[in-house]
DNA sequence: GAAAAATGAATGATTGTTCATTCATTGCAA
DNA sequence: TTGCAATGAATGAACAATCATTCATTTTTC
């Protein structure tokens, strides 16, 4: 057997990289990012200090790491569920909205961590440029495809533009409400409430409750 | 004269204590939460180190009096606007909504910090009361007019708690989408994103392009 | 035994807090 | 009004604690 398991005192590199990038995001969930310092995450992964060091060149580097790994993962968790979706524009538009209340996706460590990069993305345009990234595939497609939608259930009166802003700004905002109010608001609360949204604006297509 | 104004060397306790939010305020948009020392925060006030722990008893002191006064400062901004709303639901709804985008509560810098109060609340259970409360009275105004809107109009397959849940979501997600692409959203498109909501939702009460 | 990985104590830089001192303002006395 | 304490706001250097980083040493793997 070659060098992998977490349990091994030598994991593979790449494999550390990916046990100190876990130990990160639990640690930004548990303590924030401001308390976060690499004695927590070292504690977190249960290894010593001075490995960030070893395997990121920084702390920074760990952090920036982390994003990465977050933003991928929920970047390739729409493709493949766009992938998985029916043929139909409105199957795969649901497709694309489930995604982000799945329990993969949409769990609060992970929320805890989207929200406490997107708020310094003001300060560090690294941060920002990731975080744009990971939109800019999400929020073209979506944007197509409730444009096709528009066209072939004849919806003149809608307006794409509007209704995608929407719709993503209401993702993002109802992550918020579970992270901040966990208990007043669940996942499937959630799901449910952006597709009230599609129902109201494509009655055709989406009816009250379906899966 | 009494004692007062910023540039005397002494002003009044309260008028000091305004002038360190503020530029915590100042500090946290431009340098994010993780980065806001109170070397930062005297400096954008251009006073000394010592003062902050003067006037609040700790640092932290001072974060969670910046996190109240911004909390309030919203608070009366939409109090305010619902009182001074037209008599009909549809009216008090709107103006509701509206203050969201307002340029005094809508503004790039106050988002920054609550997006990073926001980002916290799992490790801090002060933030997560504090920004708790924001909420409370305005989710029960907005949740009550969205109930009687759907009696008053006869809409009854609408869901007034997913809808109010889903409308202040949007907000929040447009709030974000300020913050972190401000190049690609303005307040008055995301205003119109959520009028575009409420078109759709109820549309004998809200027409295309109102005010 | 050599190379690589991991450790954890040591280091230096950063940061929150304290405190002796400075300074502006106010009230009082002449 | 003028002069003089008294008050307390503000300062900034000093201090103590925290934190990221380094590195000599140990441990593991091949």
């Amino acid at each position: 057997m070659s060098s992998s398991g977490p349990g091994k005192r030598t994991a593979s590199k790449e494999a550390r990289r990916q046990q100190l990038i876990q130990a990160t995001i639990q640690s930004i969930a548990k303590y924030g990012l401001s308390d976060t310092t690499v004695a927590t995450v070292a504690k977190e992964a249960k290894l010593s200090q001075g490995i960030v060091n070893l395997h990121f060149q920084s702390k920074q580097g760990l952090l920036i790491e982390t994003l990465k790994s977050v933003a991928d993962e929920y970047k390739e968790a729409w493709e493949k569920a766009l992938a998985g979706a029916g043929p139909s524009t409105a199957e795969k538009i649901e497709a694309l909205v489930n995604v982000d209340f799945c329990p993969a996706v949409c769990d609060r460590t992970k929320i805890a961590v989207w929200f406490s990069y997107w708020s310094e993305t003001k300060s560090r345009p690294t941060y920002r440029k990731l975080c744009a990234e990971r939109d800019r595939g999400y929020d073209r497609i979506l944007n197509e495809l409730v444009q096709a939608l528009i066209i072939e259930g004849k919806y003149q009166s809608l307006d794409a533009d509007f209704i995608t802003d929407g719709l993503s700004a209401m993702s993002a905002g109802l992550w918020l409400d579970l992270l901040v109010n966990p208990r007043g608001m669940t996942r499937e609360r959630a799901r449910l409430s952006c597709r009230m949204f599609l129902c109201q604006l494509f009655p055709e297509h989406f009816k009250a409750q379906g899966v």
